[in-house]
DNA sequence: TCGATAACCATACGGCCATACGATTATCGG
DNA sequence: CCGATAATCGTATGGCCGTATGGTTATCGA
């Protein structure tokens, strides 16, 4: 055998610095060569671990969003282990989503900019396929969990609400983003707490 | 003097040449030799009529969405002196802007390509936000018009309502766009119309 | 009719970028 | 300790693209 390297942690390397370029430059300013040098290797390296820039790229943006995926699971978790009603808890996890602060700006616009690309690229739409899969299921289980409590009507169709919900978000991400004067923190804020106001309308009538 | 042209004419063919060319091949596809060919003309005549490329792409994201915003207010226009109920006249005329079918589904990519580069191009969320500005605007005005006839609720906010639902519209263009399988036709529909019923709880009191 | 001028064209240029390629270096197994 | 092999590097290459440039053509006004 011979020397040996740690697959995923250049593979992990070389996706954050794609994030950061993207962050920093917007997504056309991502050339292999200036991500190779954010991530302080050789163009050659990169070439070793991606066959080609778009698959990079790709694994750019599937490691960029499991990550928000596992930090907004996390978040609900421990709202809801701390007992708190089903509707703060999803508010709290999905302003995180949002653009309000600078940190949270810079993630939309990496979210953004490889969203406006699964509009031609079938790839990346098929990973955020999946992801927005995903995030419609936990949406959905919230709901039908606030059904069992109380604080959903019972003959709500979960899925459908669901989704709305996370085209509401979607929508908010975007506008808040590239209109800040307009749909200012506050306003955006508002509009999401509105949508899961209208969800979740009832008392939840447990007690621990 | 001399010879003569239509100014806004070519400037209006060479931006439905860019029109065609993202709903077919993608807005990465889109470049000038290829805009000038679609469009019957020479490059260097393309150059006569737009200082730089950034321009065309402009003004073919402009004239597109004025055209859309045109047909809508046209749309609702329309339906409101057929004395139609403002919900149904809201739904119908958004309804058009989804991608239910393939006609609208081209015009969706062209609007999804262009809004991905809002992200990254201030001059394009400029007038991306001047466009939503409008939009929201007039979905402002008919929710006011829903609150003097009984349909909406006295106390709603007026422009929060109008803009939330923007964002469940374009979360939904996004979503049914790139995830055909998961939100088809009937689940988009039916998530704009649950959007708008929840606008307009009541019923019209006005006769006619 | 004619010349001035705008419309229009064809091509050249310079730069950038993704990818290909060959060389070099380090390290694991024996 | 050594050689096989993976890791890493540096550079070359071929293509494409936006823009610059200079020339040609048609038409309007006088």
């Amino acid at each position: 055998m011979a020397r040996t390297a740690d697959h995923d942690a250049r593979r992990q390397q070389v996706a954050e610095a794609v994030e950061r370029l993207v962050a920093s430059e917007g997504y056309d300013a991502v050339t292999v060569a200036k991500t190779a040098a954010a991530a302080g290797i050789s163009v050659g390296l990169v070439q070793h671990y991606f066959p080609s820039k778009d698959d990079m790229l790709l694994h750019a943006f599937t490691h960029a969003r499991e990550r928000t995926e596992r930090r907004v699971l996390a978040d609900a978790d421990r709202a809801d282990q701390a007992g708190a009603r089903i509707e703060q808890i999803l508010l709290g996890a999905l302003t995180e989503l949002l653009p309000l602060d600078e940190r949270r700006r810079r993630e939309c616009r990496v979210e953004l900019a490889f969203t406006g690309r699964a509009v031609d690229n079938p790839r990346v739409a098929e990973a955020l396929g999946r992801s927005n899969a995903h995030l419609r299921a936990m949406l959905a289980r919230a709901i039908r969990n606030g059904k069992e409590c109380g604080e959903v009507d019972p003959t709500a169709d979960e899925e459908a609400e669901a989704a709305r919900t996370l085209a509401v978000l979607d929508g908010l991400k975007l506008h808040a983003y590239t209109e800040p004067a307009t749909m200012t923190a506050d306003a955006s804020r508002a509009a999401l707490a509105g949508e899961l106001a209208r969800v979740f309308t009832g008392e939840c009538h447990h007690r621990d």
